[in-house]
Parts: C-alpha cells; sequence; structure tokens
DNA sequence: CGAGCGTGTCATGCT
DNA sequence: CTAGCATGACACGCT
C-alpha cells in the first residue's frame, strides 16, 4: 500500500489555495485555513503518514478537509485504527505549528478533534496544546476545548469530523463512533461562542432583523443541543445536519471577507517572485486587492488567512442569500472559466471523488515534483467536477418540470406520476456524472429566489441529498429523518394531538414510501419518503414546514404567513396542507375515537355478560330455597296430619281436609270441599304465612 | 384474487 | 364569516 501524499506537498498549498479561489469565485465566504499559513511540511506529513502505518483498507484523504487536517479518513475518525500514532505525530505537527508562533484556533469540530486527539495521544502535550490554543485565541477568537481535552484517549471526536471524510462511512460502520458527552459538550459549547461570536458581528452589521432572529433562534437551537449533547451521542446524523445549519448560518452572516478569484489570480501572478511558499511562509506584506466594487482589502496573508473552510459545507451554500446572484448567471457558472480554461484539457482518467481517491491524488513514493499548472490541472479537473456538481446538484431542489405534475395529481395518493429525468440511482455509480446532476441547471424559477434561510428547516429546503449531492455529501442519509423528528412516535390514546402531525406523518412516511417505490421510482431516496404535500411545498419552496404550517396556532400561523411574500399559488397550497393536515388528525382522532368506543362496548358487553351470570347463579340459588322450603313445608303438613284425629279417635284424612289459619293467628280444619276458590286461594295464601 | 384493515382525503354539518 | 372539529364515505395500498 502506498502512502498518498498530502495536497500541499511540494507544492500542494497552491492546491489548497486552488480550492479557496474557486470558493471565492464562487462568493462564498473566503474562510481559508491554518495551514495556508505555514510552508507545506512534507516533512512532517510524511511522519504523519508514516505513523500511522499501512493498512489495506481504502486510504482516503479528506478532499475537502474541514480544518485542514488531511489524512486516512480513519485517523481522522476518533474511532479508526491506530489512531495513536497518528495523533503522536499530528501532535508532533501542531508542536511545530506551535514553534512557528502561528495561532491554531480551533474554530471547527475537527479541530477540536485533532487538539483533543493530540491530547489523547499525548497526555503530557494536552495542556500544553491547549493552552497554546487558548492562549493563540486571546482576544476571544478560539474556542475553548478544554473538555475535549479531558476526555478519555482514544475516544471522543465528533462524528461530524468523520463526516467530513467521505471514504469513512466504512470504517465507521467498522467501528462506530462513540464520541463522549464530554466532547460532544465541549463542541457544542465551542460553536456556541462561535455562534455568539457571530451574532455580535451580525448585530454591528448591516443585516436585516431577520437574520437576528434567525441567529436568536440558532442560538436557541445550539443551547438545546448543548443540553442533549449527551442524548445526542448516538445521533451523529441530526448532529451533522445541525452543524451543516450552523456553518450554513455563519455564512449567511456574511462576515468573512469574501475575494473575486482574479484578484487573487494576480495576487499570485503578480508576484512570482514570492512563490507561494513565500506566501505560505507568512512572511508576504499585507497585499491590496481590489475586489472590483470599489472597495479594497489590504490582506495580510499571514494574519487574515486563519480560518479553515469545509469545501463541501461551502458548495452548500451557494443559494446563499447573502450571495445571491442572478440565477442565469449561477447555472451558467462564469466564474468557473477562468479555471476551466487553464483545465481545457481535460482528464480522461479522472475518478469521481469519492469513488477512489487514490487516483485523485500523488502519491508520496513517486515523488513528482509538479509544476503548479501540473498541480492545478490534477486538482482542478476534480474540484470542479465536484464544484459544478454540487452546484447543481443544491439547485437541484426545485425542479420547474415537477410542479405541473405534482399538481396534476388527483386528489387521492395515486396521482403520483413524476416522470422526472434524473435518475438519482445512477448519479451515485456512474461517472458521467455532468448529465446526471444537469437536470436542474437550467432551472430559474423565480421560486427559486426565495431566500435560503427562509428554507432552512423546510420542507423543500436545501438538505444536502445524499444522492443528489453526487457522492459529496457523506453525511449520514439519515439525518434528514432525523431532522423531521419522526422517530417521535407517540401511542397515547388522547386526543390532544398537537404533535400527531408527525406521528401521522411517520407512519405515512413508512406506509407510503414503500408505494412510492414503485410510482415514483423517478423520485430520490429523499422524494421518496416525502408525503405528497411536502413534495408539494418542496417544489413551490414554500419555506415552512408541513409540521410547521399544520401544528401552528391560527394566530401565529397568520403572522407566519404575513411575514413572508408568498404567492397565490403558494398560499393556497399552505393552507390546504394546513387544512389536511388538521383534518388527518381529526380523522385520526375518530378513528381512535371510535375503535375506543367499541371498545368500551365490548368491554360492556362483558361486563353485562358477567352480571347476567351473577344473577342466574342467584336465581338458581334462590330457587334451590324455595325447593327446601316446600319440601320442609309438606314434610310439616304431614307431621301435622298424622297426628291430628277427628271426634272419634280417626286419623284425619290429608286429601279431604286442610289446615287454614286465621287472622288471630288460630289453625282451623277446614273440610277441603268447604273451600270456595275464593277461600282456597285465601287459604293457599295463610299457609304460605 | 378478494376480504379485511389502515390511512388519507373530501364533503358536510356543527360549534 | 372563518376556523376548527367530528364523522361518514370513498379510494388506495398493503397483508
Amino acid at each position: 500500500m502506498k502512502y498518498l501524499k498530502p495536497w500541499w506537498s511540494d507544492g500542494g498549498g497552491l492546491l489548497h489555495l486552488t480550492i479557496l479561489l474557486s470558493l471565492a469565485e464562487l462568493h462564498l465566504d473566503l474562510d481559508l485555513d491554518l495551514y495556508l499559513l505555514l510552508p507545506p511540511p512534507t516533512r512532517l506529513w510524511d511522519e504523519l503518514l508514516l505513523a500511522s502505518g499501512p493498512t489495506s483498507s481504502a486510504y482516503a484523504l479528506s478532499p475537502f478537509p474541514a480544518s485542514g487536517v488531511w489524512g486516512r479518513a480513519d485517523q481522522l475518525h476518533p474511532k479508526g485504527r491506530e489512531l495513536d500514532p497518528a495523533a503522536e505525530s499530528a501532535g508532533r505537527l501542531l508542536r511545530e505549528v506551535r514553534a512557528l508562533g502561528v495561532p491554531f484556533i480551533p474554530r471547527t469540530r475537527v479541530d477540536a478533534w485533532l487538539v483533543h486527539s493530540v491530547a489523547a495521544g499525548d497526555a503530557d502535550g494536552a495542556h500544553g496544546l491547549l493552552g497554546a490554543a487558548a492562549a493563540a485565541s486571546a482576544g476571544g477568537v478560539g474556542a475553548s476545548v478544554d473538555d475535549s481535552s479531558q476526555a478519555a484517549p482514544g475516544d471522543g471526536g465528533d462524528p461530524r469530523a468523520a463526516a467530513s471524510s467521505p471514504l469513512d462511512a466504512g470504517e465507521e460502520e467498522k467501528a462506530p463512533a462513540e464520541p463522549t458527552a464530554q466532547v460532544l459538550d465541549a463542541a457544542a459549547r465551542q460553536e456556541n461562542e462561535v455562534l455568539g461570536e457571530r451574532h455580535q458581528e451580525v448585530g454591528h452589521s448591516s443585516q436585516n432583523e431577520e437574520n437576528e432572529q434567525r441567529v436568536s433562534a440558532q442560538e436557541q437551537k445550539l443551547q438545546h443541543k448543548n443540553e442533549d449533547a449527551r442524548e445526542a451521542a448516538d445521533k451523529p446524523d441530526r448532529e451533522a445536519e445541525k452543524t451543516t445549519e450552523s456553518r450554513n448560518e455563519r455564512s449567511l452572516n456574511g462576515t468573512d471577507t469574501a475575494f473575486s478569484l482574479e484578484d487573487l489570480f494576480q495576487l499570485l501572478s503578480s508576484q512570482p517572485e514570492n512563490s507561494l511558499e513565500g506566501l505560505l511562509l507568512g512572511d508576504t506584506p499585507p497585499v491590496s486587492i481590489n475586489d472590483g466594487m470599489n472597495s479594497t482589502y489590504n490582506v495580510n496573508f499571514s494574519q487574515a488567512i486563519s480560518h479553515d473552510v469545509n469545501l463541501h459545507e461551502a458548495m452548500l451554500l451557494c443559494p446563499d442569500n447573502t450571495f445571491r446572484r442572478d440565477p442565469v448567471a449561477r447555472t451558467s457558472q462564469p466564474p468557473q472559466e477562468p479555471f476551466l480554461h487553464l483545465n481545457s484539457h481535460t482528464n480522461s482518467e479522472q475518478t469521481l471523488p469519492g469513488t477512489n481517491w487514490t487516483g485523485f491524488l500523488p502519491l508520496v513514493g513517486n515523488q513528482i515534483h509538479l509544476t503548479s499548472e501540473d498541480l492545478l490541472h490534477d486538482l482542478d479537473i476534480n474540484i470542479f467536477d465536484e464544484i459544478s456538481l454540487m452546484s447543481l446538484a443544491t439547485e437541484e431542489g426545485f425542479d420547474p418540470m415537477e410542479v405541473p405534475q405534482l399538481f396534476q395529481e388527483p386528489d387521492s395518493d395515486s396521482g403520483l406520476s413524476l416522470n422526472s429525468s434524473h435518475n438519482s440511482t445512477s448519479v451515485t455509480k456512474s461517472n458521467s456524472s455532468h448529465s446526471m446532476c444537469g437536470g436542474a441547471t437550467g432551472s430559474s424559477s423565480d421560486l427559486e429566489s426565495l431566500s435560503h434561510h427562509d428554507l432552512e428547516g423546510a420542507v423543500g429546503g436545501y438538505y444536502p441529498e445524499p444522492n443528489k449531492l453526487c457522492h459529496v455529501d457523506h453525511r449520514s442519509d439519515s439525518g434528514f429523518h432525523g431532522d423531521l423528528a419522526f422517530q417521535h412516535l407517540f401511542h397515547n390514546h388522547t386526543y390532544h394531538l398537537q404533535p400527531s402531525g408527525i406521528e401521522s406523518t411517520s407512519n405515512s412516511f413508512s406506509r407510503y414510501g414503500k408505494s412510492q417505490k414503485i410510482r415514483g421510482r423517478c423520485l430520490n431516496d429523499t422524494d421518496r419518503n416525502l408525503s405528497r404535500d411536502e413534495r408539494r411545498a418542496k417544489a413551490l419552496h414554500i419555506p415552512f414546514s408541513v409540521d410547521e404550517i399544520v401544528g401552528m396556532p391560527v394566530e401565529s400561523f397568520n403572522n407566519m404567513l404575513s411575514r413572508h411574500y408568498l404567492t397565490d399559488l403558494q398560499m393556497s397550497l399552505i393552507r390546504d396542507i394546513r387544512r389536511r393536515g388538521k383534518n388527518k388528525v381529526a380523522a385520526q382522532n375518530c378513528r381512535k375515537r371510535k375503535l375506543d368506543i367499541i371498545l368500551n362496548l365490548e368491554d360492556d358487553v362483558c361486563n353485562l355478560q358477567a352480571k347476567k351470570e351473577i344473577l342466574k347463579r342467584e336465581r338458581a340459588q334462590y330457587n334451590k330455597a324455595i325447593n327446601i322450603l316446600k319440601q320442609k313445608l309438606h314434610n310439616l303438613y304431614r307431621d301435622i296430619f298424622s297426628r291430628l284425629r277427628d271426634d272419634e279417635g280417626r286419623p284425619v284424612n290429608p286429601n279431604q281436609y286442610t289446615l287454614q289459619c286465621s287472622q288471630d293467628g288460630s289453625v282451623l280444619i277446614v273440610p277441603k270441599e268447604l273451600m270456595t276458590p275464593g277461600h282456597r286461594k285465601e287459604n293457599q295464601k295463610g299457609k304460605t304465612k
């Protein structure tokens, strides 16, 4: 097994910068990496890689390092194999980083994990490194990772760190990540602090109030997440999604400086003597960059470039309203033209990201000295495949062809006749991905101009859809479902079912997911799991979730509608969704009630049958007692007549005489022929007395 | 293949 | 009048 060389060794910094330039050209926040400040530490990286030893498994270098940490996926993963040597080497690396006097500010969870892993692997260096990090972050920028450092060695780390590495999924299956609650706490706290910082920035910026509200909501989310961090240890999917949201939010604030591609290229080309190494060494003086919009940035690369970037996450921010641009311009993707022009000679052997990264990166053992152009060529072909695919994928959430088809459905659920042309199943396996994800390239509906923040958390929002992302998003594909909280199944028999929509939808999801698998083959996996209303809402880019629409009180609902500009179609659909959702809940309640009534009636029947049995038994007992009394009376009668004698001393025949009790209690012997029926009756009454 | 069941949806009446 | 609820009826899919 050969070792892969880090991207930036032998000029890999230029590669990394290229990614950043591509980000800048996409008008994303240029969140440059710490290691850009450093000279290409080939030796260090070789040490790092060699220390881990060869393995037979996939050798995955994270294509879009979230924090400038390159290495094998299983090394990045906290539960990965051979973690300790890697952590040791990482510790040496970080110590050398410290020696260079460059502040290492853990801004992401991968950063935090790296620091933690170093701390875990080197107990001595733990507090030193972290102290250095804390000291470097004096001024409040850095986030405390002390808690993460105190986690058990070999443990800890964030599932999101693993999520940033595409090929890590398989490793994770073998050794599922079990981040400690401390680490999650620390990570959540860290993100909280970063968010708070961002919040302040937002306050100083000219963003509108919605931004602040969203940030507040995000803070609440994060606080809640902080509280539930321990419980969330087994929910990496949701965590990863929250990370994406927070990152999105971070970028939405737009406080990070965005550079244009041309500016940076001019910078590079105008200072060839400096070379990237000089630039990377940090001895480059501040450079003025004109962004073409009458503002000039004084960029000191040794100071300004201190952030890390996750290209994948940044890509997901394409529909960001902060950097919203003309959809036509976006779809035509002119910004990539310079790079595409640079790489007009396409590499036929390029491999799709996520398929085989060994073909993507130069091998360490080869030690080929590549020129910048070569590196750019090697990188850009693949990177811009990614960029184009991801940008297309993020815009694929809306397919204009989907709308009429969705609304052509009959009212019943049978109307799913979506014949969308994109085939998601082939996306993940075929290399000719351009045509696959490009189905929605030209979609420039006005609905698309809905701001991204409005779509956050919405049904049709820009959730990363695994298949749509063309193998780029390797976060857990269950994150979406997790966020929809479909795991909340309430089987209580109360009729106050505020979240019953969740219950019902979850039931219907599991139920209709199967049927839609048949009818909606053209839909991707996520769409397949959506209900009809959710697909409609997604198609119309309705910025609310179905649960919100249905479960919200009418006042809040009307306020919510009034706060957003919605077309008549959207309003109509929203009200229909609400009506149907309410009625669905009502129908469920009605059926439950009916079922309860039936059950109660069955119980009543059982109770009445039991009562009947008891009464039957009582009647039998009474009859038995009556018979006993009759028998006793008969015996008494015979006994009396056996002792009776007439005037002549002869026994009295009981067939000719009868006993009659008078009112005063005296007993008379009366011949039967003298007894009229009425007397006989009275006599019988008297007898019974 | 039909029956039974669960579910969503619509229409309607009532509050 | 509007919104919501309750319920019968129907359609659909699954077992």
